[in-house]
DNA sequence: CAGTGAGCGAGCTTCCGCTTGACTT
């Protein structure tokens, strides 16, 4: 072997072995193969910061393989991403395999084009230390928030917390949402709507004035002014605009469509795209770059010119603006544009098609489009009005890449009216009004963010990268600092007036206000743990924090500062900060009173408890030991009430007998539970062991006991011989996900709907000979 | 396998950013 190549990614590394031919073997990195201990800081405060690396457990075979692969090299390349971290991951790499920084090879490239590649290949250079200490001090910092201020929330709140640059300032952008939200003052007010048509013709026009009344009084009084009036068209007014595509995809804009059309989660994206990009349809997932590569642009300009014409394809170079883009890779684009869509499952296709359409619809010409915007007058009899109607048209002229793909919004407002074509009427045009409407509708709050828009929000704060959004958004919903909900719109009390043929009738209704889908709330501990770190943490929680540090690592890689002083200068002050809080700092439960148990006359509140939010009744710095109970699901310290509080001391209940012996349910370690001579059973899902009756127990018992009988059954049928082969049986046994085959001692997984016990040994011989998805060479760890 | 929450004290938990694991009984 004459030349390796080591990348990052193995599916990167197969595309580019192919480019650069036999001369090269390319192996993969699979990321960073070395990291700070996981156990302890690994960090020597003492010794001017000197980190302590080790290969992480799972690296430890795959460096062991790379070694053999430079041992048996004549020259190595570096190949990993031209970014702070790759810097970081190819020294790393020189480290632990001993390389020559002299005679070692690092190139870049980021797109994975034959041209991008061998000009890399054409221009090797040295690792950039720099670089790499700038990712040094971004590592040793993110070790040092975390790892200091995380114990002080075990000691002070609960354990098992954990605090961090971009976690804690994600949590505490949903929990300010919601402060916004509960602070909130939704008032109504009365919008109005009227359809004309001029006196000559039977033409509707949909239009509405210019304001909105805050009464009823108000909008009653606006009606009658209406009738006997006159209307005419006072203006019209036509003026050419146009819109333009958005740019192509990024792993944020992309978890963001993928949001709002095919409705999948952040994860969920990541997964499908990953996918794909395994498969070979589309380039890598995590990135930040809008840039398309030359190869990409030409592709399109051809796809578009095919499919639409030549007057479809506007040639677009995006530029990234978002904050602390490190434009490692191409942006996510089909590697073959003349796909239009692949034959894949349904989740992977419309991922697909969705990128396929963005990225098209990016190097198409502008759409254009006529906008007329036409104002009513009211001619009062009595006195000149200043309101006025308005009716707004919009006329697609030429579509352009409107053809392909329009980017959603996450406006909630119901899709209004409008944008239609209006027809053209001369000023003075005489109107007669056919209905009109005052409907009251209310102010909405704030929304609250879904997994996509908060990964929006956190991309403009310059916070986190393409790789931790989805991972970022699992640890706080883990953490129970949040959680993902639906709640139903609340219903509203509305008035609607409506003027029809000189007469106004009055109507109530009931609507409700928007539903909410997937959205982020913040628990108690995520408020609870927020304000504390507001508290003592500030700067930490400042929104510009990691902006500022960013600032500081820029110029660690400009040559301009020394790692350490930057991370000095943090450090001192922070850990001074540490110390103080550690002892000064009352623990904080979130305590709240919520009145008085009359039964015992003694106090009764809600707080967080070592295992999470609970209710007590009386004091706990007296001799009598309070009385406790775990909330239910969906209760908070905040909202819940004295009575519900109390109701939550009922279990265990003892509901009658069955068999002469006690019913008794209540809520264990492992969750809800019937307890019956002395056996113990699990509640089902929709049972709550506070509502529970006898009847629904004892089913409960019965269906266990079933199962087990059944269990028992099938111990007797199984293991079935179904034959012999080569004086080996084939067996097939029954576990935990069914039935299998076993046959020389490994196990065989069955078709859907396939019955061992009708089968052939022909059959099942098929099964065990048909080649399994993926070779079995990795061995599997037990613990 | 079927709490806990006070207090004592052992030992545990934790960060962000690169990557893809594994295929059960």
């Amino acid at each position: 072997m004459k030349n390796l190549v080591i990348v990052e990614s193995p599916a990167k590394a197969k595309t580019i072995e192919k480019f650069l031919g036999k001369d090269y073997t390319v192996k993969s990195s699979y990321g960073h193969i070395r990291d700070l201990a996981k156990k302890e800081m690994s960090i020597d405060v003492e010794g001017n910061y000197e980190p302590q690396y080790q290969i992480s457990d799972d690296k430890k075979s795959l460096v062991a393989e790379l070694q053999k692969a430079v041992k048996g090299a004549e020259k190595v390349w570096l190949a990993s991403d031209e970014d702070r971290e790759g810097e970081a991951i190819a020294w790393h790499l020189q480290e632990t395999l001993k390389l020559n920084p002299e005679t070692t090879q690092r190139i870049v490239f980021n797109e994975i084009t034959k041209t991008a590649i061998l000009h890399a290949i054409e221009n090797p250079r040295q690792i950039d230390m720099n670089l790499v200490d700038a990712q040094q001090a971004r590592r040793v910092l993110d070790r040092l928030v975390g790892y200091e201020i995380s114990p002080i929330l075990w000691s002070k709140i609960k354990p098992a917390l954990s605090a961090g640059r971009v976690q804690s300032v994600a949590v505490r952008l949903i929990v300010e949402r919601e402060n916004e939200i509960k602070a909130f003052e939704s008032k109504p007010y009365f919008r109005v709507t009227a359809q004309f048509h001029p006196v000559d013709s039977p033409k509707m026009l949909n239009a509405e004035l210019n304001h909105h009344f805050e009464t009823e009084k108000e909008a009653q009084a606006f009606l009658e002014s209406l009738v006997g009036s006159d209307f005419k068209v006072s203006r019209i007014e036509t003026k050419p605009a146009h819109r333009t595509p958005a740019p192509p995809f990024t792993t944020s804009t992309l978890q963001q469509e993928a949001s709002r059309k095919l409705g999948f989660s952040v994860a969920r994206t990541m997964q499908v795209a990953q996918q794909l990009y395994e498969s070979g349809y589309i380039t890598y997932m995590r990135t930040d770059s809008v840039n398309l590569s030359d190869l990409a642009l030409n592709m399109a300009k051809k796809e578009i010119t095919a499919q639409y014409g030549a007057e479809y394809v506007k040639t677009r170079r995006y530029q990234t603006k978002t904050k602390g883009a490190q434009e490692a890779h191409e942006a996510i684009r089909p590697t073959d544009l003349t796909a239009q869509s692949i034959n894949a499952e349904s989740a992977q296709r419309r991922l697909y098609e969705l990128i396929w359409k963005r990225t098209v619809a990016s190097q198409m010409a502008d759409a254009e489009i006529e906008k007329t915007e036409m104002e009513i007058s009211i001619l009062s009899k009595t006195k000149v009005k200043s309101d006025k109607f308005q009716c707004f048209g919009e006329q697609v002229k030429f579509d352009g890449f409107l053809k392909v793909y329009l980017e959603s919004t996450d406006d909630e407002e119901p899709e209004s009216e409008g944008a239609k074509m209006l027809p053209r009427l001369p000023d003075g045009t005489r109107l007669t009004l056919e209905v009109c409407e005052a409907a009251e509708h209310y102010t909405q709050h704030p929304p609250r963010y879904t997994e996509a828009s908060l990964v929006k929000k956190l991309e403009d704060l310059g916070i986190g990268r393409p790789s931790t959004y989805a991972p970022t958004i699992s640890t706080i919903l883990k953490r129970e600092y949040i959680i993902k909900e639906d709640r139903e719109g609340t219903p509203l009390q509305c008035v609607a007036l409506t003027l029809k043929e000189g007469k106004i009738a009055r109507e109530e209704r009931t609507e409700k206000s928007y539903a909410e889908k997937g959205k982020l709330f913040p628990t108690d501990i995520g408020c609870v743990v927020n304000d504390f770190l507001m508290v003592h943490f500030p700067n930490i929680m400042d929104y510009n924090f990691t902006a500022t540090v960013e600032k500081d690592f820029d110029e660690i890689a400009a040559g301009k500062k020394e790692w350490r002083k930057v991370i000095d200068r943090f450090y001192v002050p922070f850990h001074k900060n540490i110390r103080q809080t550690q002892q000064t700092s009352q623990r904080t439960t979130g305590s709240r009173l919520l009145g008085v148990d009359p039964k015992s006359g003694k106090n009764v509140y809600a707080k967080i408890g070592r295992y999470g939010t609970l209710v007590q009744i009386g004091e706990t710095n007296t001799d009598e030991k309070p009385l406790f109970a775990s909330m239910k699901k969906g209760q908070s310290i905040e909202t819940i009430t004295l009575e519900e509080a109390l109701g939550l001391f009922a279990l265990p209940r003892t509901l009658g007998k069955f068999e002469d012996k006690d019913i008794i349910v209540s809520i264990g370690k492992f969750g809800p539970y019937v307890r019956h001579n002395s056996k113990f059973y699990s509640l089902g899902k929709n049972d709550d062991p506070y509502e529970i009756d006898e009847a629904r127990c004892i089913e409960i018992i019965k269906s266990k006991r079933k199962a087990e009988e059944e269990k028992e059954e099938m111990k007797k049928i199984y293991p079935h011989e179904i034959g012999i082969k080569d004086g080996e049986p084939v067996v097939s046994n029954s576990g935990r996900f069914g039935p299998y085959l076993t046959y020389k001692g490994e196990n065989f997984r069955l078709p859907k709907g396939a019955d061992p016990l009708q089968m052939t040994l022909d059959e099942a011989l098929k099964i065990i000979e048909a080649p399994s998805k993926k070779a079995k060479t990795t061995k599997t760890k037990k613990k």
